[in-house]
DNA sequence: AGTAGATAGTTCAAGCTTAAAATTTCAAGC
DNA sequence: GCTTGAAATTTTAAGCTTGAACTATCTACT
């Protein structure tokens, strides 16, 4: 009748419970905000991600930074990118001295979709975590903040 | 000097910031996972997922349902059931008097196989979350619960 | 100069994902 | 029996995603 026997099965469980838990809110917020991007700015999420990078950067990124900021694979950002270009609202620059790189950049139209965009996003995000006080907020965020077995380089 | 000015602004971009650490984790996590499944099994967490579903169903599920359960759509399914069937590690079975819908079922085979790769799944979720005690899993799992403004159906 | 290796980016094949259209079958009402 | 609409599934077009192969360029060393 050893009573601590429960436990140590018990943590692994627990942890996969939260995982699946996780999983199901990510993917059911994600989902919402991607309808709402398509309905409303017949946009993506990716699309968005993009844009958010390049309009912190108003100097513009290289591919390769862009794609090291995402943690999207490098071919996955050239598509994005072939498809903002198409729509002008990203343009791609030479860069002086290096004809490898390119830099891609926010175009003016580029800039003003993405303010936009970005108001209504965080409106809908303050919708869907409705039931969030700041301080659950800030909370959860703690606990959060060191959780996944840091695999070295984040930038918030 | 009113003091209380800061709050209304800062509970959305404290909702704001919680998304996008709870984005950033989810798809850290899940980033791993795909690779372990890759590297491991050759396989892939849609496939998983749909293993799952279909392991705690012993009896099968209809393709609809299936979709219902993973919440992902019906064209979906049928691409990933496809190339499982290929693979023989499920099967469709015709229903008795609806022409229309079949019947998804793990093989024997695809019993086996997930059994291994659930344990190994486990694991690595386990490992993952390492920084998080009994207490914080549960805690932080109750805080999500109740979180996606709900839409409505779900299981766990 | 010449070459070997690193770096930047694109292309490719395969699979995932969705929404919308199309197909087949079923159920009900006339 | 016919028809109309609902239900189950597949197909299609477009985009996202990855890892791997490929191309072009640059850097450094000899």
């Amino acid at each position: 009748m050893t009573a601590s026997l429960a436990k140590p099965e018990t943590l692994s469980k627990e942890r996969l419970r939260l995982w699946l838990r996780m999983l199901r809110v990510t993917r059911q917020v994600e989902a919402a905000l991607r309808e709402k991007l398509r309905v409303e700015f017949d946009s993506t999420l990716p699309r968005f991600d993009v844009m958010a990078a390049l309009f912190r950067e108003r100097e513009g990124l290289k591919m390769n930074e862009l794609s090291k900021r995402l943690r999207v694979s490098n071919g996955n950002v050239t598509g994005i990118v072939d498809r903002l270009a198409e729509d002008g609202l990203v343009e791609r620059i030479a860069i002086e001295g290096d004809r490898r790189a390119t830099l891609v950049r926010l175009t003016a139209d580029g800039r003003d979709a993405f303010t936009t965009m970005a108001a209504a996003h965080e409106g809908w995000v303050d919708a869907l975590l409705d039931g969030v006080s700041a301080e659950d907020a800030h909370h959860i965020g703690e606990l959060l903040h060191r959780l996944p077995a840091d695999t070295g380089e984040q930038r918030q």
